[in-house]
This record gives structure tokens, sequence and C-alpha cells, in this order.
RNA sequence: GGGCUUGUAGCUCAGGUGGUUAGAGCGCUACACUGAUAAUGUAGAGGUCCGUGGUUCGAGUCCACGCAGGCCCA
């Protein structure tokens, strides 16, 4: 049996080679069914939309979700992954509209919503196939066959289960909020239609700055500097007809404000304004800026005015201020400042006019600061806007009752006697005192694209989940939450959930789940249904009471069908479905209950499988999944819903833009993989950045990867591999004990031992850049440039004794645990590697790497000692050989000895331990140590800054001079007491210890030295004729090396030298190197002759040789 | 406008709790080495650690205010 031997491995044909191993032996499947009866891990997958082609960016989350699997697994959890698909949503509708060349207004007239219906459900799976592929081909495990699907009728009647036992704690519940609304047309109107080319058009509105009286009480007396003072707030509209239903003023919480006082432009009288202080200018005319406050008469175009007070928007937060327009009375305080988020000093005063029921900010901030909104009861006593449905003033507006406050009656505009209502309301505020500028205002406003009128923003019926009802809860629960980045959890999310409000539960569209819920005409009756099994007695029911066509045929939960459902109030009226569909954000949160079609069955396995236990998504998915998961896990089970949660960031192009098809910089993940193989793209991906930082994806890095991580990997095991096979390596020895095997076998040993402990928690802390980072280095520096390279020779060299099987065994116990350490993130690859390796040696019971265990920590092997000193020993040989680099000598040219000085006894010692490591990695024959008792050490002495900092603080800088003062005697004072004692300055004196001050040696009179830290080596290089001819000797052994390789010998093929007598010089090497040259060479005989016929020349030095070489079988050159 | 986040070499990134020469890889230049060879070693060039203030004996690190990019929200 033999390990497999790799000629130009190619890392996409190892993926499709992998791929086909774990298929045909499902390897999958029996990942999660060798743990059955293990503890689980329960992971949930995000539903992705298979309605769009998958991108570069969907390899990088499904990556993060994947390695935490397969590490679990590793781990021994049991890890089932359920597959998903979310198939509702606009994002559908538009498609279909797109393909079908319609729009939202043809549906029930070109096309029945039972068809329209049906071409979603077609074009929502339309590019399954390439999701399939793409989760195959990266090695994405997670069950593609049996797939939660939101559109099917058992996940439907899941939510609608959900839904009904919301509905019973009272956490479902009608309300509005403010859409867009047309007035002419009654109808609503959605963002998209609001989109829609020509919409948005020139308007000249006349516009108010209102004047908001300041209430004359004890908490507002700081707005105030005499008793008949008249102070206003300045608040700027454009929409006068909303002024009646005011009922708060907004500032922003770090704008500046100022206190102005002037004259009213229209009564003349004597005033006190409050606005922005950034946009005084735009109100006062600077001309006026110098004339005295009294030097005013009535009627004066230039209104002197006198910045009196400065305030910051907090500071006016609170103050209470008499209704505008007193029509109407609210039911709850009302008519004081508060701070709104979105007010700015672009535009306006500064202070925003807040008429909850005409503006969706002034709805939520009105809410957030327990504002109420200005309504009155309607005919049937439902509580409803100062503005009817089409448009007009009701009643209590007294002044203006039933005026339309935009022209929505046809009126002839031009007519001469033609005032809108906003005129006449500004007419009416500027007699009153009230109105500080009324002007005509140029801006875009929108209109609907079906009667060319405007848009009024007003409030329409939405059905909301009250999650403001556990918002307390919502909070606690998210601290127990660990997020990846933390920020996100406490800050992003956090932050959200401190201004929650309800979760507006209506879409008015087709496709998606519709809202379960049944209600009389008149909304007094209603029924919320929570399964298929109740509708059905409910239809029944109303069949039989007559309110139901028995004929009408419910073929799926979806409309058109459940809207013809009509059923029996308890009073024996017919109830009508509402005809809102839900949030689709709500099919995905419902997902860990749905999948299951829990709670109408699988009771046990949703228990077994809730909260999850990880969860991983982009960070735009914060107010989306993660939050709707949260949310009816809280309301629904009073827990989390996820324990762990990776939140990554975007994958961006190499520059740091955006990825869009439009653009040309997206990045095909299929073609990444088919070049690059899968392992190269996720190891890159998670190695280069870490998940929750925005990646900039450069193919260039991917070639880095492979290269430098993989190729080194790889030309490990090639290394492994073509000397185990020819020494006929299968680890069939026992082990050989640790104590038996070299300083450098231990050292690796050990770093292995603490590469295992690291990883493991690296992963178990859901940081996979750190794992993926740790075993890049320990593969590139520690195993293969430090270890192979210094243990090549134990490997082709020698018979097959215990050293050998000691080197072996060493080296595919690396390669094996690395295999396994890396497998989450490079499954393919170390599959190859585990199965090459295992498949020759059957160490393993588990014939694929993802069905194995991860690996125990051997602590007793890990030996921090050891690896101190190893790093001695690199240190020690990387200054060597820049030693040799300066002057000139090669490492091939052997020399007599180092000189290194030690500052103490354990830095002999450890020095000592690596001196053979370091000897034959620098080629060199002895060590000399250099200690006190030489008297040529001259040291060097630094204060420890951080501890001496701590003790002096402020005189650290006297300290400091004072160390640098001490001389040779000093320092030999301080080592030797064990103290001594400096000057700071005239009066104050301090005690150093050994511990304040770093020693280091400085310099070896009269040698060239190199130094790092306290290490300093000096090189001797004095060359002896001996030296000389070794090095000779190694000339040649390089030269007849090469010559093999050019004539592409095998490694073990023998070969006769026949050398051309030359130099004397070298005829000594040869003569006194001839056993090291025969063996470093595979040569049976090295001869010298006079005369050579065919020969190749060599260059050694200043030498001219002449050699052939020849094997047994024919000659070679 | 708000919340969060990022800013360190040409590029991609490391730099617990502040401690005195700011590192790695890639790329570039030069030289070496060479049964792992499309590998490797050594050296060199390359930094206003985004800026400005502050705290401190001492700031890449802590604080404040900015600037620039990103995401989400408005």
């Amino acid at each position: 049996m033999k390990y497999n031997e790799y000629k130009n491995l190619n890392y996409a044909k190892v993926g499709e080679d992998v791929l086909a191993y774990w298929k045909q032996h499902n390897i999958f499947e029996r990942s999660v069914a060798t743990r059955e009866g293990n503890k689980p891990f329960v992971f949930y997958e995000g539903p992705p939309s298979a309605n769009g082609t998958p991108g570069i960016h969907h390899v990088m989350a499904r990556a993060v979700k994947d390695i935490f699997c397969r590490y679990k697994t590793l781990k021994g959890f049991q890890v089932n992954r359920k597959g998903g698909w979310d198939t509702h949503g606009l994002p559908v509708e538009l498609q279909v509209e797109k393909e079908l060349g319609i729009t939202k207004e043809d549906i029930g007239k070109k096309i029945s919503v039972e068809e329209y219906n049906q071409r979603c459900r077609e074009t929502v799976m339309r590019f399954k196939n390439q999701w399939d592929t793409l989760t195959e081909q990266m090695g994405y495990w997670v069950d593609l066959n049996n797939p939660y699907i939101t559109f099917e009728d058992e996940y439907i009647e899941s939510c609608w289960a959900l839904l009904k036992k919301l509905y019973d704690k009272g956490y479902l519940y009608k309300g509005y909020t403010i859409q867009p609304f047309s007035p002419a047309a009654g109808t609503g109107l959605s963002s998209h239609e609001l989109n829609q080319p020509g919409c948005y058009k020139m308007v000249k509105d006349t516009t108010i700055v209102a004047q908001f009286e300041v209430k004359k009480i004890t908490r507002n007396m700081f707005l105030f500097e005499h008793e008949e003072e008249r102070t206003y707030f300045l608040a700027w509209t454009t929409t006068p007809w909303t002024l009646p239903a005011n009922t708060a003023l907004a500032v922003g919480k770090n704008i500046k404000y100022v206190k102005v006082r002037t004259y009213n432009q229209y009564t003349y009288e004597p005033i006190s304004v409050i606005l922005a202080k950034d946009l005084v200018s735009r109100y006062f005319n600077p001309k006026a800026a110098d004339l005295a406050l009294t030097d005013y008469s009535s009627g004066d175009k230039l209104i002197p005015y006198k910045v009196v007070e400065e305030f910051l928007g907090s500071d006016l937060a609170g103050v209470e201020f008499h209704q505008l327009m007193p029509y109407v009375q609210p039911e709850k305080p009302a008519f004081r400042v508060i701070i709104g988020d979105y007010v700015t000093t672009e535009d306006g005063t500064g202070i925003v006019h807040i008429s909850p029921t005409f503006g969706a900010d002034d709805a939520r901030v009105a809410a957030q600061n327990d504002i109420p909104a200005l309504l009155v009861m309607d005919e049937n006593g439902k509580p409803s806007p100062i503005v009817d449905r089409q448009g007009r003033f009701v009643p209590e507006i007294t002044d203006f009752a039933g005026m339309y406050v935009k022209n929505y009656d046809g009126q002839d505009e031009s007519a001469p006697d033609y005032k809108p209502t906003d005129v006449l309301i500004a007419i009416k505020l500027k007699e009153e005192g009230k109105a500080f500028k009324v002007e005509k205002y140029e801006h875009t406003y929108p209109h609907c694209w079906r009667t060319d009128k405007p848009v009024l923003y007003y409030p329409l019926d939405s059905w909301f989940i009250k999650t403001t009802a556990v918002k307390d809860r919502l909070i606690e629960l998210n601290k127990t939450i660990n997020w990846k980045p933390e920020s996100t959890g406490s800050g992003r999310f956090g932050n959200w959930l401190e201004n929650l409000v309800d979760w507006n539960l209506s879409r008015s569209r087709y496709w998606g789940t519709p809202l379960p819920i049944w209600r009389t005409e008149d909304g007094e009756e209603e029924i919320c249904i929570g399964s298929i099994a109740q509708l059905n007695d409910e239809i029944e029911r109303a069949v039989s009471a007559g309110v139901m066509d028995a004929s009408v045929e419910v073929k799926d939960l979806h409309r058109p069908y459940v809207d013809n459902v009509v059923l029996l109030s308890k009073s024996g009226k017919p109830m009508y479905r509402e005809t809102d569909l839900i949030d689709v954000w709500f099919d995905s949160g419902a997902m860990p209950y749905a999948q299951w079609h829990y709670p109408l069955e699988n009771k046990e396995i949703f228990e077994k499988n809730f909260p999850a236990d990880f969860i991983a998504e982009g960070v735009d998915q914060t107010r989306g999944w993660f939050f709707t998961l949260h949310a009816l896990a809280v309301m629904l089970e009073d827990s989390v819903a996820y324990k762990n949660v990776i939140a990554n960031g975007l994958v961006l192009d190499k520059n740091g833009n955006k990825m869009s098809k439009r653009l040309g910089n997206a990045i095909d993940p299929f073609e990444m993989i088919g070049t690059y193989g899968p392992d190269a793209v996720r190891w890159y991906m998670i190695a280069n950045a870490p998940p929750w930082d925005n990646l900039k994806f450069n193919p260039d890095g991917v070639v880095e990867t492979q290269r430098r991580f993989f190729g080194t990997l790889q030309n490990t095991y090639s290394f492994f591999a073509l000397y185990a096979n020819l020494d006929n390596f299968t680890y069939s020895e026992a082990d050989v004990p640790m104590a038996q095997r070299t300083e450098s076998d231990r050292w690796i040993i050990s770093k292995l031992n603490t590469l295992i402990q690291d990883v493991d928690s690296y992963y178990e802390d859901y940081d996979p850049t750190r794992a993926a980072r740790a075993i890049q280095d320990f593969v590139v520096d520690d195993l293969s440039n430090w270890y192979v390279r210094l243990n090549r020779k134990r490997f082709w060299k020698g018979e097959y004794n215990m050293d050998k099987i000691a080197a072996y065994q060493t080296l595919y116990t690396c390669l094996e645990v690395i295999a396994k350490l890396a497998s989450p993130i490079a499954p393919f690859y170390t599959e190859q590697l585990y199965r090459d390796l295992n498949g020759v040696s059957n160490k393993h019971r588990e014939e694929s790497v993802h069905l194995a265990y991860y690996p125990e920590v051997n602590h007793e092997d890990i030996n921090k000692d050891l690896e101190e000193r190893m790093q001695l020993a690199q240190t020690i040989s990387s200054l060597v050989h820049s030693l040799r680099k300066k002057e000139m000598i090669k490492v091939r040219q052997p020399l007599q000895r180092i000189l290194i000085p030690v500052l103490n006894p354990k830095m002999k010692q450890q020095i000592e331990a690596v001196a053979d490591l370091i000897l034959s990695e620098v080629n060199v024959k002895t060590i000399e140590y250099i200690d006190d008792t030489s008297g040529i050490l001259v040291k060097k002495i630094k204060p420890n800054f951080k501890k001496l900092g701590q003790v002096f603080g402020p005189k650290m800088k006297l300290v400091a001079a004072a160390v640098q003062r001490m001389d040779q005697n000093d320092i030999a004072h301080l080592e030797r007491e064990g103290g001594f004692e400096v000057m700071l300055n005239e009066e104050e004196t301090a005690v150093l210890t050994p511990d304040d001050v770093e020693i280091s040696s400085e310099d070896i009179p009269g040698w060239l030295v190199a130094s790092e830290g306290k290490l300093t080596v000096a090189l001797d290089i004095t060359l002896t004729e001996e030296l000389k001819q070794e090095g000779i000797a190694r000339d040649l052994v390089n030269r007849i090396q090469n010559l093999r390789k050019d004539s592409n010998l095998e490694v073990q093929d023998k070969i006769h030298i026949l050398l051309q007598r030359s130099a004397p010089e070298v005829m000594a090497a040869v003569q006194n190197y001839s056993n090291y040259i025969c063996a470093e060479t595979q040569a049976l005989s090295l001869d010298v002759v006079e005369e050579l016929e065919s020969a190749t020349l060599l260059d050694i030095d200043d030498y001219k040789v002449y050699i052939h070489i020849q094997t047994e079988q024919n000659t070679i050159i």
C-alpha cells in the first residue's frame, strides 16, 4: 500500500473528486447518523430566495455556517441542518409583473389572482438548481432533500397557528400606519407605485411659518425675560392643512437654537421667537441687524431683530406650548417639545411641526414620546383623523368643515376668486397673529399615478404585533445572546430594540401568507383561524348557515381561495377575511416552528431543536431575520431563538466597492470555485478578514492562499509520501516514545498540541479567522520551513531505524492533525489528505475526516521551555545567516565557531540543548559561550519602563536618564549585589533591582556581531585548510546532485563518479571527504583519473573540475 | 440626520489590560541556497499608525471633536 503521489495537483479537481466520494458514500448523512444519541448542536438555516442567482457573498455566508457545523460534528455533536427556501414577497411579484408586462392594477383584470399567484409559485424556485449546485460545489453541507418551503400549506398553517397564539395573547391588533393615500382614488399607494416615473412633480404650495406660543408656566420661565413677553416657537410647514392636527413640535437634540426679539410682520406686535441658530439669516434681513429694537414702527419693511439667548435642542425638550388651532382636544396631554431624530437645519426653522395622523415620522416620534394623535369620532364612533377619506375636513374643524384640503373636487384653479384651503388657513393664522411668514414655495410632491392628484400621508388600517409589550424582555434576553461581533448585538441590534415600535404585519399584496383573520363588516366581531381543521369546521358552519357558498373551493391557503371564504360570526353575521398578507419576515422568523409543522405536530422534534445553538447571516439581517426570530421566540416561548450568532459583513470588490451585476464587478462564485477549487476560495475568505468585517475580494488573494497555504501543505505531504513510500512506512510500528525522539520532533509535537488547543478555543469562540491563521502559520512557518527543513536528511538518508521511524511518525501525525483541524474550513483538500494518510496506515476506523473526531490535546507533550529554546535556535540561525551574508561567505562553506555571550546559566543551558540544530543549520562546527568570567563581555542596560513607570510615575524620565548613565561597573554591581542606587537629581536617589532593568550584551570587542533583543552572536570567519577542503567537498556534492537531477535520476539510483585530476586543493578535498561525497550522492565509487573523454565542466570557486557520472546500466554524462 | 463599523507599508492584514526600534505575508530590489525546487533563506527600500486637541512620565493603544469609506435606519 502506497501513499498517493500527485504531480501538479489541480484543486478544482480535488473538489470534484471528493464531492463524488461524499455522494457515493453518503458521508454527509453519515456524519449526522454516526452522532445519533450524542448531544445535538442546533443550527438554523436562514432561507435564501431562489428567485435570483447566487453570488460570491453567498459563499462567504455559507462557509461561515458550514465551518461551525462541521467543527461541532468533529467534536462529537449531532448537527442536523435542514435546508429551507424563502418563497414569498415583493421581489417575486415584481419579477412576475415584469415578465408579464403588467402592473398591480392589472391583477384581477388582465390576469386573475389565481393565475398570478401560480406564476409567482413557478418563478420563485427558478434558480433552485443553481443554488443547489453552488451548495454542493462549495461544500456547504445542508439537507437539500427535505427543505422547508414557506409557500407550502403546512408551513403557512404553522404561521397561522403562531399568529393565533399571538392573537390569543392579545399581541395582535389592528391599528394604523401613515401611508401614501390617494383620496381621489380612495386607495393607498405602495412605495413601489410612488416610485413610478412622473409621480413626483414640481408644485407651488402655500407654506407657513407658524408661531406656537410658549405657555407661561414655571418650568418654561427661562424662555421669558419679563411678564409681558410673548415667546413663540417657529415651525415651517408645506402642508398647512395639517396644522389643525398638530400635537407637538420636534427639535434636534444637538442643534443650537436662539431666541430672537423682533416684531410680527402682519400684526406689528413685539414678539420673541425661537428657531435654529443656523437659520436666523434666512428669516431676518442682515440689513436690520444694526437697527435698535425700539426703532420700529408698524408696517416698516425692515424689521429689527436681536438675538438674545442660545439654547440646545435638549434644553427645549419638554417645553409646553398653546395649541395652535384649538378645534379638537387630544385624549392625552400633548403640545410640548420633543426630540426628533430626523430634525435638520437644512430648511424650515429647525423646529418641526408634528401631526401624528399625517406624517410617518411624526407618528413614530409621537409614539416614542407618548404624544397622542388628534382624532375625532366618526359616525360609527370610531376614532378617525380630522380629514376624511375623501380629503375633506371633518365637521369639528368648524371654520373649514367640509373643505377639501387639496383640490380634489376639480375646482377651477384659475378662477379669480379661487382660494386653496391652505391659503384660507394662512389668512386665519395671520389674523390671529400666529403666522410669522407665509410664502409660496416650489418643491416636488408625490402625486397619484391614476388621478394625478396630490397624495396625502394618511393613517390606514394595519395589523400589528405588539412587540413593544415585550420590549424589556427582548432587551433582557438579547443580552444573553453571544453576538459576533459583540457590537452588532449591543449596538446595532440593542439600540434598535431600545427604540422598538410595534411590528407592522400588513402588506397589501397577493403572493404571501394571508392574514388568517375574518371580521364582520362593522368590525365588531372577528375570528383568528389557527389551523386548516379549524378553518374547515368554520366553513362547514358558515355553509350550513348559508353565509358561504358551498361550491367555493379552497385549493390552498393562498389568495384568492381564502378570500372567497366567508365565515359566520357568533351573532350570525358574515365575516370576511382582512385582505392583508403578512410581512414575509414573519415567514422566515417562524422557521424554528414551521420547519417542523409545529405547533400542529412534531412537538418533541421542535423541543429538541429549540432554541438554536448557532445561526449566521449577513449583518443586513439585523432588523430582518435576526429580529423576527428573536421577537417570535420571546413572545411565543419566552426564550431566545439562538444562543450564538455571527453577523457577517459584506463582500466587496477588490477596490472596496459594492459588487453589482450592472457594474460588471461582480465575481461569479462558480468561476472562482471552478478555477481555484472550493477550499482556496473558502480559506481565503475566512483567513483574510474576520467574517464580520467587510471583505475586499481579490482573486489574487485566492491565488496567494492556494500557493502559500495549500501549496506548502501539499509540498509537505509530497515530501512525506515520497520517502515514506520508499521506506514502506505505513505507521505499522508502535509509537516511538517522545523521550526517544529528537529535540525537533518533540518541538513540533509540542507546537502541534498547542495548536490543537488554540484552534479549538478559536472555533469555540466562533472566530474562524484566528483558527485559519493559526493553522496556516503552523503549516508554513513551523512545519514546513523549520521542521521539515531541519530534518530533511533524516528522511532520505540512512537505514530504516528508530530515528527515521520517529521522524515519519512525527511528520505523519502533524499532517493528520492538520487535516482534522483544517477540515471545517477546507473540507475537500483535507478529506483527500486524511484519506491518503489513513488509507495506508488505517489508524482510524473513520474513512472520512468528516466522520473523525477532533484530536485530543496531549498536555504532557506541550513543553513551553522547548518552544522557547527552539525560538532561540531560530533567532541564532537567522543572525548567523545574516552575518554570513555580510561577510559574503556562503552557507556551504563550513566555519569553525560562533560566539554567543550568555547572560545567565539558563540561557546557556537552553542554547546547548539546541546547539546541534543550530550548527547543522548554519554549517558551523562549534558554539563558544562567553560569560562574565571571560571578562570581555560588554553589557547594555535599559530601564524596564512598564515596571519602573508604575513606581516612579512622573519621575520616570529622571530614572531613565540615571539608568542610561550607568557604566559597566555599575551594571556588574547591580547584578552582583542585587541592587544599585542611582542619583535622580541633587537630592533624590532610587534603588534599582535587576528586575527594574533589562540587561543585554552589547558587543564582543574585536568581533563583528549581530543582535536581536537580548541575543548577540559573533561568527569566527577564519578559514583553515580543513574547512576549505570541506567547503569544496560540499560544493562538489551540490554540483553532482544537480547533475543527477538534470539527468532525471531517481533519488535512490546509484551512480559511479569519475573525476579528472585537477588542482591539489580539490584533490585533497576529494581524498579526505570521499566517503562523505559518496554517501551524499548515492555513489558506489569515486575515482580520480588522469584524462576523461567525455566530461562535464564544473566551476567551483576558482577551480575547474571535469567530472563524469554513470549509473550501473548506462553512462549519463 | 441617527445608530453601528472601518481607517497601521504599494496591496491584504496582525498589533490582550498604555511601556520607548510598530510587525507579517504579498509585491519590488539585491544576494544566497538548492534530492520539497513553480519551494526556501538573508538583506534592502517602503510608515505624519486618517487629522486635530486632550489625559499621562509615556498614546498606534484611552478620551473628545472632526475627516473619509461601509452597512442599516430615516
